[in-house]
DNA sequence: CGGACCATTGATAATTGTCAAAATTCGTGG
DNA sequence: CCACGAATTTTGACAATTATCAATGGTCCG
């Protein structure tokens, strides 16, 4: 086996090994499930998911990034979900026959592995363990999108941004003697549609809380977060 | 059995039968579950969930209405949703030991059927299209939650507010010979939480929407849609 | 180095929130 | 059934925030 290339065997560890989702399964159950995964690249900007398509598959990133995005009848972009390594989307569509709401598309080069849905379903049927561990999954999601419904109508705009970057410095951060540094997966246009405002008003706010220390900003792509303890308090603002 | 009381077997019926997610139960898991039900009533105004609590029950509206909602550190309410009969709350939590981000009261007079949390994880864990109905039911929150973000954060105030009316519309309607009466669950200052407005801007756009003639308002806790097929119009506004 | 693209800044308009006052509605008790 | 007082809602004036438009400035990548 050649494992400097595309050892299956890293291949599958790499995808299941650090996906929460799949971290109770018995060394049966994975290599079972390793065995049905399917491989895929994508180019930057690239489609992995057409919005109006019956999605396939629940699809995990595990490598670079791709954002989850619905146009409006205006035509403009508005940016749901950025995700990163291990993270994955499809499983609300697994059961049921809806249609995706939203399309998703590779920022960078981006590696996958899915499941088709008739693999996924043949597993959780056969396997209660897994079937639990998804209930618990997508419970979690729902609990997550309730507190993010929450933030949006009730939070300042100052906290959402905070909370964008604590979110973006855990996940492309690396730390540097300085402070943290963040190789931004979105253009400032791009963190506007995902915020849901306006461009220039992203803009404004981040010149405010560059003059107050809180990071220094490295050409339009990097970010050096100088105060990550001023970012956690404005990221608070609440309870 | 007397059952111009409290008939088990008519419970049972009005619990389970209209609640999507028990539809497709055979009729030995349909009585299984049945026999596990636990029944309640609470006054208007009760607390029904605690936030802060870990949830011990699935809890199925049986009569009645209930809001869901988070406090502010500002001590105002936010309403999260509206529960009316067949709606449910508390599955989200059913998997996991997360506490509840929000509380559920009564918005008048209630009754409740609910499962413990053993009870239904044991069903869901023997009986497999039950688990496979509660996956798609998952399933279907999250898209519906996502949807809800992706309006919340785009949609025109007006837009929404003619979305709350049709969904009022259709849960608390009554046909008269003039149009469709709404009773309200919500008064003009819950509606505005619910919206996450200010109560004022909520009355102004309501003011405007009568004069432009379609619905009158009779008191504060009745309307009457005149022209329905307007408030479809604003309720699209997008696609 | 240059040109296209992206981001910032400034000025202004539109929308919504806030505070205060007036009007309406509701429930109760007579 | 009516009337009254409390609570809720509506309206008005104003302040604060954000969106929009336009122009300038900076960044990226060949």
């Amino acid at each position: 086996m050649d494992c400097n290339m595309e050892c299956m065997e890293c291949l599958k560890e790499l995808c299941l090994h650090k996906v929460p989702l799949f971290s109770s399964l018995s060394r049966d159950e994975f290599e079972k499930l390793a065995e049905q995964m399917t491989f895929r690249r994508y180019k930057a900007g690239e489609m992995i998911l057409a919005q109006g398509e019956i999605p396939q598959a629940i699809t995990i990133i595990r490598k670079g990034s791709a954002k989850a995005f619905k146009i409006t009848p205006e035509g403009q972009e508005k940016i749901l979900y950025v995700f990163s390594r291990n993270d994955y989307f499809g499983e609300q569509y697994l059961f049921g026959e809806q249609k995706a709401a939203y399309s998703v598309a590779a920022l960078q080069s981006v590696k996958t592995c899915s499941f088709t849905r008739e693999h996924f379903r043949e597993l959780v049927r056969t396997h209660p363990t897994l079937a639990v561990e998804f209930m618990e999954e997508l419970g979690n999601r729902v609990i997550r999108l309730e507190a993010a419904l929450h933030s949006a109508g009730n939070d300042k705009i100052e906290t959402r941004i905070a909370a964008v970057l604590l979110d973006f410095q855990s996940r492309y951060g690396t730390q540097t003697p300085r402070g943290k540094e963040i190789i931004l997966p979105l253009s400032r246009e791009g963190m506007a549609n995902y915020l849901g405002i306006a461009r220039e008003t992203l803009s404004r706010r981040l010149s405010q809380m560059e003059e107050a220390g809180i990071f220094e900003s490295h050409g339009n792509k990097k970010l050096l977060v100088l105060r990550p303890e001023e970012l956690e308090k404005l990221a608070q603002s609440e309870e």
